[in-house]
DNA sequence: ATAAGTGTACTATACACAGTAATACACACA
DNA sequence: TGTGTGTATTACTGTGTATAGTACACTTAT
């Protein structure tokens, strides 16, 4: 598995894991069930720690994205199920009220977001996306 | 002018007193060519260091948005230009991309996204929303 | 001139966290 | 038994935030 790191970004490099992680399994290209890299083997192969990868695999089960089973491996949770955390959408609310705010800034309006959310919907989430009949 | 700080986010706070007072001039809150607190006066009503305060008025004057007068204060920009820089543009698109992927993990979906950023946008942004011709 | 108020610069310190490194442990499976 | 899993622990380094104190340059009003 390869994924694009960036050491020089103020993002931990265990969050970029984890992002990168839930956007391959959002494009369907990690499935259910499927094993992931062992700690060791991902470590190496995208040269860092074994301890930065499994900080990332502990923050992806504790989300309930991929399951561990000790001395089996990693794998891609069987089902999983959008959890309508509270807290969690009041921090994403925050979070997109600042992004539209940058956007202000930079000449950018709502509508231009909304297209590019458009975008990403048709590019990411072929999944639960009602598109089928589209 | 009161500020909301959390002292325990992990965004420096240095940098939530540049969100809010850029979120404060979107308001028309505060007005092209008012004077802002000076340091020492913000970094006493916010409980704050004085340099912490310096460091988010830099970066404000950095972006073009504040103009500081040696010995006379700092002061909102008379007119605010949104400078369409690429390089911003795609970190933007980028955090978008990943807000995208963490609400669909939550269930939400893009219009959902879409509804709350015209929310926003109705919200703060009554000033150059080319909203006076439409 | 003098004083007060402005932003700025500099050094030092404390603290938290990311990341690395090395080691050891518990479990599954062939 | 041996190899490959994930996990836990400890120590160390580096980086960045924030505080604290001090000093400087400038503007304005007295």
């Amino acid at each position: 598995m390869i994924l694009n790191l960036d050491p020089r970004s103020n993002t931990p490099i265990w969050e970029q894991v984890v992002h990168q992680i839930k956007e391959l399994i959002l494009r369907e290209i990690l499935l259910p069930e499927e094993k992931l890299p062992s700690v060791r083997e991902l470590s190496g192969t995208l040269l860092i720690n074994p301890n930065t990868v499994s900080k990332a695999y502990q923050e992806l089960e504790r989300q309930g994205i991929i399951e561990t089973l000790r001395g089996k491996g990693t794998f891609v949770s069987a089902s999983i199920i959008p959890k309508a955390d509270d807290q969690k959408i009041m921090e994403l609310k925050q979070q997109l009220k600042q992004l539209f705010i940058e956007a202000s800034y930079l000449g950018i309006d709502h509508q231009t977001l909304s297209k590019w959310l458009k975008n990403y919907s048709e590019e990411l989430g072929g999944k639960d996306n009602h598109a089928e009949s589209e």
